[in-house]
DNA sequence: TTATTGAACGATAATCAGTATAAAACGACC
DNA sequence: GGTCGTTTTATACTGATTATCGTTCAATAA
């Protein structure tokens, strides 16, 4: 883990975080396994490195991490379930920061190429695609 | 609303759902007003034809009608923060009914023409795709 | 039309993820 | 070593969703 260590060094740096043995730990509990990560599994890898550590510090330190950029957020969501009665093709548009979802339509996806790189047995039959960036209210607030 | 009325008893039929006045309701205030929906916005709006339903009964049938695929779930969600320490560009295929998610490469996105449909002032600097649908394994179970 | 029965409803308690708060610990700087 | 701002910890709290259970209703058959 030597490396993720300088790695975190000078991420943190450059995002003026400061180091500290948590947040450090934190870190390289995601990126040491490849996978998308849930908070408690993040808790459990890194309590038996820190066991003393708190829950609490674990979601501060993601939600912090998520906003620097070092980490992604998976499938943004929304605090609360949405339903969408609109069952004609169509896609979404969502803004990672305040989660809002626009309709989107239009043949942007190539579905030759993406099936291509499906894993066997994926089923796509009603293909419902996300695209995610920042709207314009969120952009123009930096 | 005669039309979601009918439409709605023709759809319950198909799908082996009782008919319920609370149900149509639901239904009928989802697809009223198109958009992208929270229980409790729904809620809201069936409180003013029937005043004495409970916030449960939308929860439930919401979630009976999405299985149905009479709506969809925006944004499909694990009930927990997924997060993933992979910055290299690639995106996500999410499975609608596990929520597992796989990490999948490949330009299938054709962003010209994605760039076209998008709304003024919408940032796509590092576009995050998410594709929808079912892993084999759910599908396998029918 | 009525009787029967399993499904659905309503009220509310319980659960679960995530956040807020406040006190204690840390660490950089003087 | 003392001071001050930041971080961590413990825990209380919030808000969304689900479970429970007694009551009511819709579908079906007589």
């Amino acid at each position: 883990m030597r490396l993720s260590h300088e790695q975190f060094r000078e991420l943190a740096a450059k995002h003026g975080l400061a180091v500290t043995h948590q947040r450090q730990v934190v870190y390289e509990a995601v990126i040491a396994s490849h996978g998308h990560h849930s908070p408690e599994s993040i808790y459990a890898a890194v309590r038996r490195r820190i066991p003393s550590i708190s829950l609490a510090t674990v979601y501060n330190n993601l939600r912090l991490f998520i906003e620097c950029g070092l980490l992604r957020e998976v499938s943004p969501h929304a605090s609360t379930l949405r339903v969408d009665g609109n069952l004609k093709p169509h896609h979404h548009l969502v803004c990672s920061r305040c989660k809002s979802v626009q309709d989107i339509e239009g043949e942007f996806i190539d579905f030759n190429r993406l099936s291509r790189q499906l894993p066997d047995g994926f089923d796509l039959t009603q293909p419902l695609i996300e695209v995610f960036g920042l709207c314009r209210r969120c952009r123009a607030k930096n």
